[in-house]
DNA sequence: TTGTAGGCGTTATCAC
DNA sequence: GTGATAACGCCTACAA
């Protein structure tokens, strides 16, 4: 059995409440005598309080669940990452729930994360193909009474939430007129299921940049699939055949596919073909040619998400619970000016 | 507040006692009227019994700790998410820490994990620069006296521990043989800090087919630093001082930083040097040329750790406390047979 | 300045 | 079959 409060409160000749005032550093006044006695016995003993029996008399369990549909996906584990270690320096704990964009699976975990009293839940992409799915886990949620913050694309909502969002029809925008800049014309989307906000709302960035280039959206440049290399793969030579000079792809991982696709179809990059990705993943840097991209600014989503988890778990009221961040576009070497061959 | 069990046995008319049985399914005949009684009243009031109390009196907490150096290098992405996925459907969260390979802050995720009186701990690679760290990690480890299993490179231990890890002198073998095969006889290496155990025995490797080969050693061709792309940049200019004809990258991540380099010195791979990497990273079937490398079993790594882990908190024996697994060799594009220019 | 005792939400051991 | 009641390990009024 492991070393109690009573123990340590036994060997200082001391009550247990003397112990927990000196362990928690309550506004007690205490004898040096006796502080030094029990320290010295939670030193020799190794003492360490329970933290389930601490969390269950406070109500908080200094844990919060983090929900993310993958995280094998760079842009999640880094934004998993950066959000972990700030957590660790406020000594919380990070229970992660990878999804795989499942709402059973997502069901799963809330459930297992209320049941463990998590004091705050961060969500990253809450939204699936079917909106019904999205919207009855939004209510779970709502049911569930913890702080939440939604990050990273996200639906409405209402009462102990916060926001935090990248615009990502600037980010359909930037792209776009990136390439329209170098005098693309004819632009083609390798995209994710337009039924997901986040693509639907690149997708609006796209046509918005257009326009103003007083250029119609042609739907035969859209190719939905899913974000993934096998996206960007079948998504090249259906766009080619539609006469494209340039792609956006809706994320880095479709425009990797749309690379390895190129290789078999012995196409360059960027003289016979420009691309842009999304995400800024490391390796789009390392990639050949290196991948033009609009970058997220996943340290900044991480802090913001993580003081709106703070300031809720507090009870404070936020000042704005929606935040807003920009992205930022990246010139590499995918991109280069329209040539009319 | 939340509703507790107390609200439930009230609502059906009975005792917590019975409401816990029911719940638990404890071998106690009841009734099917107050069993009905009691589903009734959970399901009206949404009664979930608090895993915390349940914790604290049985003991368990249905939680285990995952340390790991960098979730955002993919070859531990891909290793928290399948242990994850396991555990999850026993039910058990994870608490993912990182560590950054800080001795530091892994022991501060150990105690944390401890307060939390986690089931048990999976640990991936254990080891620092200063051996006297690493020595002292597991002294720590012995003294928290919680299961363990040790995933991935290690150092020895006993008690209540089990070891899963891939055969790395292997590793280094099959990487330098390929090259041997292909003609390669000046063959460098680009490896992290040789202080680190794997990093030696994927050297100890490396010599052994070498002297299969007849071969000497040469140690102007081994190129110490971290596992990183940087790593690679460096390696390159260094290695190529030295006359080699291919490179033995101690991981892809390494590999990925030569590729990057020998764009700016303009040297094509294969033609003018052969690259083998270790990891598999999904990455590396994309990049150009598609990467040779050394797959490690990270499915099976996952289950076996989630079996051992499962069987050391069950409290039975394990059969076997060490396991170690295969590596398996990739060929792709980055390796060809040696010209003699 | 320190100790006593009640309670947090469960489970589990006895009685009835 | 069911219900008190004592743990589990800790915090925190309230007393002393």
């Amino acid at each position: 059995m492991r070393v109690t409060i009573k123990d340590v409160a036994k060997a200082a000749g001391v009550s247990p409440a003397t112990v927990s005032f000196i362990i928690n550093n309550k506004p007690v006044s205490i004898s040096t005598a006796t502080r030094e006695k029990v320290l010295k016995a939670i030193d020799e003993l190794h003492y360490r309080p329970n933290q389930l029996a601490v969390s269950l008399v406070t109500n908080t369990s200094n844990t919060i669940g983090l929900i993310l549909p993958d995280s094998t996906n760079p842009f999640f584990a880094s934004l998993s990452h950066c959000i972990e270690e700030l957590l660790r320096k406020h000594n919380i704990a990070v229970i992660v729930g990878n999804t795989n964009s499942d709402p059973d699976i997502t069901r799963q975990y809330l459930q297992l994360f209320s049941d463990k009293r998590v004091d705050g839940i961060i969500l990253a992409q809450l939204d699936f193909e079917d909106e019904q799915e999205t919207i009855a886990c939004q209510n779970i949620i709502r049911h569930l009474d913890i702080p939440t913050v939604y990050v990273d694309r996200v639906a409405n909502s209402v009462g102990q939430h916060s926001i935090v969002e990248v615009d990502q029809r600037q980010i359909g925008y930037l792209a776009t007129r990136h390439l329209l800049n170098l005098g693309h014309r004819r632009i083609g989307c390798a995209s994710g299921s337009i039924h997901l906000t986040v693509n639907q709302q690149r997708y609006e960035g796209y046509k918005k940049a257009l326009i103003e280039y007083g250029l119609t959206p042609d739907p035969d440049l859209l190719f939905c699939d899913s974000l993934s290399t096998n996206c960007g793969s079948k998504a090249l030579p259906c766009l080619l055949g539609h006469n494209v000079s340039a792609i956006f792809a809706f994320n880095d991982m479709v425009a990797y596919g749309i690379y390895k696709a190129c290789r078999n179809y012995n196409i360059s990059i960027p003289d016979d073909i420009s691309i842009v990705g999304v995400d800024d993943i490391s390796f789009s840097e390392i990639i050949n040619p290196p991948l033009t991209t609009i970058a997220q600014p996943i340290e900044k989503i991480a802090s913001h998400a993580v003081e709106a988890i703070k300031i809720l778990i507090n009870g404070d009221k936020p000042e704005h619970n929606y935040i807003c961040l920009h992205p930022l576009l990246k010139v590499r070497a995918s991109t280069t000016s329209y040539k009319n061959l």
